[in-house]
DNA sequence: ATCCTTGATTGATATATGTCAATGGTCAAA
DNA sequence: TTTGACCATTGACATATATCAATCAAGGAT
């Protein structure tokens, strides 16, 4: 949909389908969110350059509809209630980036995948036996780390019996050890 | 200062001192950022459910005035140009996050040493000799090891001419050679 | 001066994690 | 059916990094 470093002219709202919003990094990718509908793509340089600072591709069949970024400055602007609920967003999108940054740093790989899982699970399928429409490489740029050791982990998970995978459906069996799991890092 | 989980009800502004804002994760610290005069902290809590989600002490002697959250609202909701600021300020910092996650997940601890370093020098105490107030934990958990590690490092950098260390005084002698470290991860 | 605390340093060792290479499965195109 | 491309999986191995324990240096308090 875009690359990092292109120029930013517009916001994006995803309409249906899935997009992945990631940091192309030093060889690597680190995937810092998946958007689904009805959500936006609104990056931190519209205030600053008009840049993107992270790109943003498809891993379903999407569509989104595109708004101008100086109407939205606009309504910033003349909507008081409008700016607030954006400075609220953007928190919790803070917020967010916040536990991201210590599971990433602070937890093992177990921990890790476990708050994939559950990411994936709570907040983008919204299902638990849920269809994975991401591939290995995108669940292993989510929890920082190469897609083989995500599959090892993926493997001890499901001899341990907390998760079942059935081709791309997922289910976690053992909610409560997993969370246990994402606990102790 | 306060501490993670507490209420927060006001915003911050540093006026003479260095202080650190920091994440407690799991047994160990993340610092997120030094804040030196004039700079506010003010974390994204404010706009959520007024908690502070990170904590903030001094690491040198430091005074700093309290604004009332309430007062800082009303001006967002009635100066545009205000609220556009704001905005374009949590954006920039939206941005440092992102470099420093990049740093912390995709660099090895040669470059996140570098890294830091640089962040010490141009950001913080803007000198190339520079006074070193912070503690070698500090600097390991600015760049997410163990102090042990971090020492190592600086011990590598001495070795090879990059830095000289007098005490607590920090100089960096190849800053090219630092800046390709910091590069090649 | 001596003690005591705190932070810095070093070494030895264990382990988490990445890399490389090989194999296998699946699906679509020819 | 066969081929080829792509993704998933597995194993063997190298290495980056943490942990643990010990030592050392520098002040402050008694």
């Amino acid at each position: 949909m875009f690359k990092q470093g292109t120029p930013s002219s517009h916001f994006i709202c995803v309409t249906s389908g899935l997009t992945k919003i990631y940091i192309e990094g030093y060889g690597k990718n680190l995937i810092l969110a998946l958007v689904k509908p009805v959500d936006y793509i609104f990056g931190p340089g519209v205030y600053l350059d008009n840049k993107h600072y992270y790109s943003a591709s498809a891993v379903e069949d999407t569509t989104a509809c595109l708004v101008d970024t100086s109407i939205f400055k606009k309504l910033i602007r003349s909507n008081p209630d409008f700016a607030e609920d954006f400075i609220k967003r953007t928190s919790a999108q803070t917020l967010f980036n916040f536990e991201q940054v210590i599971s990433l740093t602070q937890k093992q790989m177990h921990g890790r995948i476990a708050d994939a899982l559950f990411y994936l699970s709570e907040k983008i399928y919204c299902t638990n036996p849920f269809n994975m429409t991401i591939s290995r490489q995108d669940l292993a740029d989510i929890s920082g780390m190469s897609k083989e050791s995500a599959i090892r982990i993926l493997k001890e998970f499901k001899e341990e019996g907390i998760l079942t995978v059935d081709g791309n459906i997922f289910e976690i069996l053992n909610i409560k050890q997993l969370k246990q799991i994402s606990e102790t890092g």
